[in-house]
DNA sequence: TCAAATGTACGAATGTATTCGTATAAACAA
DNA sequence: TTGTTTATACGAATACATTCGTACATTTGA
């Protein structure tokens, strides 16, 4: 197992949502669309650099200005790092975790009726 | 709003786990439950006395072997690391969240009634 | 009693994430 | 052409979490 292992951190988490969003970015995409006050373009560079250097990323260097894509799929990290918060944070209880998750004020009924067809769906297999 | 930007850190959050399981705690009796091969016992000891200075435990210190117990809520701080999570790792779609979590193996039949239950109730309201 | 066990305090080393400054090259525009 | 803008590369500072060694005090038991 290749990627199985890597925990992204926070900064790089913010990277990676932006690249699985919009797909190939330049550092300057990304950096733009995180428009973050305190942090200056040459901390998203060097950021990108070191998920580069990680095998978070791949970027194309062809050209001058380098395209960067996201290496790590995003469903494989989200359940990773759910996974590790069930363990780390509801003493393995991924049921504890849903009802938190639900109980705050961003569950909107929209949500709540997806998940609700979703849980259909696991129950009929 | 006194506890409301605190972010333990992994290792903090273990040992209040142990804390909000067990109640009050020596440093060893947390050692113990925690035993991981690696760290030695100062190393817990240094952990629970910064987390002191964080103000995240209280500690009685009126014999020689202090005792510990959490300050801080087990649910609040719950609900705010799901609520980076959603925020960070998902977009701010809890209903994602939910479905990754529940997409994983460790969600038994109990736990997703126990969810539908919970998804009634918080209908009718 | 006094040596071993058990406890706290605390400085320091290590590792890692984040941030920035600066050097340098390429592209662009007057 | 030549100065300005826009890139990358990279070293270094800073911040923080984690880990351990060591000093020292207290308790315990042979």
């Amino acid at each position: 197992m290749s990627n199985s292992n890597i925990k992204p951190t926070e900064g790089e988490m913010e990277i990676l949502q932006v690249l699985w969003q919009k797909g190939n970015c330049t550092v300057r995409e990304v950096h733009e669309a995180l428009n973050k006050k305190d942090a200056g373009y040459t901390t998203t560079l060097k950021l990108m650099q070191i998920m580069h250097e990680k095998g978070l990323v791949d970027r194309d260097t062809s050209a001058k200005t380098h395209i960067y894509r996201a290496l790590i799929n995003q469903e494989k990290t989200q359940q990773q790092l759910v996974n590790k918060m069930i363990d780390n944070v509801f003493n393995g209880s991924a049921a504890r975790l849903v009802m938190q998750a639900l109980g705050n004020k961003t569950a909107s009924q929209e949500e709540i009726d997806l998940i609700k067809e979703y849980l259909e769906k696991l129950e009929n297999k």
